[in-house]
RNA sequence: GGGAGGGUAGCGAAGAGGCUAAACGCGGCAGACUGUAAAUCUGUUACCUACGGUUUCGGCAGUUCGAAUCUGCCCCCUCCCA
């Protein structure tokens, strides 16, 4: 099966420009691509993701990928499916965070020997002069064409400021720049980029008269059409600090039953003749396949021995066994009576004693595997000396220690 | 620059002087049922030293026994006209 042939089986592939010159460029090898993300935090999460692996296909090809990480065009900030106006990020915060993409990264892919770039278009897009731009590259665009670009249609009503405006202008050029000086004859995002993508490759015909050319990945939406990785607590982030191992399994391990074999094709390296076993498999089976999903996933962001770690965490938790190897820890700097609220508070199980005191009254709270039902319970010295297992409704365990 | 309409809890949206910690929907959390799923049902959803207390309805200053509700100024947003 060649390249072309596996992302789309697998669901990867919405929208291409060309498809025959796509897939003979990257069938072939021949193909330096690149992908653009926004530094709009300090990690990425696991809608980049998807992204990387997408690019590590690529790579295992033959392909060059290109990361482009967007220092110059997130001062900007990309209006594309977004309803808000993005907050404005300093020059420090953006570049700090492309420090940290950059790390992540490198897990990844490999740029070793040239194999892959990564670049940061600061390097060109903050030296950018005005009037020079806006002859050079405003002449290629018509405000009429980009008005009617669908990104920009929802944002008509609610306001579109012009700095946002140029957000496409600046992503158009970045393509033009990596075509010029790297040789980048393709552009891959997420279907929400799609336009921003297809200015750059008209940009690029305009000024060289060459054919370049862009082809989006589906986006990683769950069976209700909700964007993936955004939880109560805030996104699926890729670094352990922020998202702990488990924490990363769990989000997979919890998926929708109807979500579980789109994301293992979508995101994992196991074989199609494999997964399309599992499509046979008898509907009692499905938590295998979520357990395998979770498993994969996370020993692709944090190692197999984490994983690992993850995954009998979570075996052992709910099968009644208690695992506190690797259960989220609190330790207290001196063992000394506390009430079961404060508890709560200080390992921010629950924001506030007032809803710790609800989940304590609607039976949501044990200790030791003991149900409390008592709100004003204390939580004696030499208990905490010996290590308490907090659980929170039927999936959240923490240990304190003093 | 001119005119109109707005800013209420995580979000959407009621309320138009005391009965309002603020209807309703969504979302969140918990309980039941299950498979660590979905659907469904139930409860709950400002904060605290909790049968009581404290601070909330863009900001500030007033009117009043009493203000999310009335007045003035300020900030922000949207729409229409230029």
């Amino acid at each position: 099966m060649t390249l072309y042939d596996e992302l789309k089986a697998r669901g990867l592939i919405a929208q291409v420009t060309d498809e025959e010159e796509i897939k003979n460029l990257i069938n072939a090898g021949k193909a330096t691509f690149y992908i653009g993300f926004d530094p709009t935090a300090d990690s990425l999460h696991c809608g980049h993701f998807m992204t990387l692996v997408f690019m590590k296909r690529l790579q295992l090809a033959g392909n060059r990928p290109i990361a482009l990480i967007g220092g110059g065009t997130g001062m900007i900030g990309d209006p594309s499916g977004r309803t808000d106006l993005r907050k404005v990020l300093t020059i420090e915060d953006i570049d700090h965070n492309c420090a940290c993409f950059k790390k992540q990264m490198e897990r990844f892919i490999d740029f070793s020997d040239g194999k892959a770039l990564i670049i940061n278009n600061a390097e060109w897009l903050r030296n950018l002069n005005y009037i020079d731009l806006l002859r050079d590259v405003g002449a290629c665009f018509s405000v009429n064409k980009m008005l009617s670009a669908e990104c920009y249609k929802q944002r008509m009503e609610r306001g579109l400021s012009f700095l946002e405006f140029n957000y496409m202008i600046m992503q158009s050029y970045d393509f033009y720049y990596l075509h010029e000086h790297y040789g980048c004859n393709m552009e891959f995002g997420g279907d929400d980029q799609w336009s921003n993508m297809l200015g750059g490759t008209e940009l690029i015909r305009k000024k060289t008269g060459k054919d370049a050319y862009a082809m989006t990945i589906t986006l990683l939406l769950n069976s209700e059409g909700k964007k993936m990785g955004k939880t109560a607590n805030g996104a699926v982030w890729l670094d352990e600090n922020k998202t702990s191992p488990f924490d990363f399994y769990q989000y997979w391990r919890n998926v929708d039953d109807a979500d579980a074999l789109k994301f293992v094709k979508m995101l994992t390296f196991i074989p199609l003749e494999e997964i399309n076993e599992m499509e046979k498999w008898d509907n009692s089976r499905i938590n295998e396949i979520k357990d395998l999903l979770a498993y994969e996933l996370t020993k692709m962001v944090h190692g197999e021995e984490k994983a690992t770690n993850a995954r009998n965490a979570a075996k052992a938790l709910f099968s009644g066994e208690v695992d506190d190897e690797n259960m989220p820890t609190t330790t207290l700097d001196e063992a000394k009576d506390i009430g079961l609220l404060d508890l709560l508070v200080l390992t921010k199980l629950v924001p506030s004693k007032g809803e710790g005191r609800r989940l304590v009254m609607q039976g949501g709270i044990s200790v030791n595997k003991v149900k409390i039902n008592d709100v004003n319970l204390v939580i004696k010295a030499e208990d905490l000396n010996k290590g308490v297992i907090i659980k929170k409704g039927k999936k959240t365990f923490h240990k304190v220690v003093a």
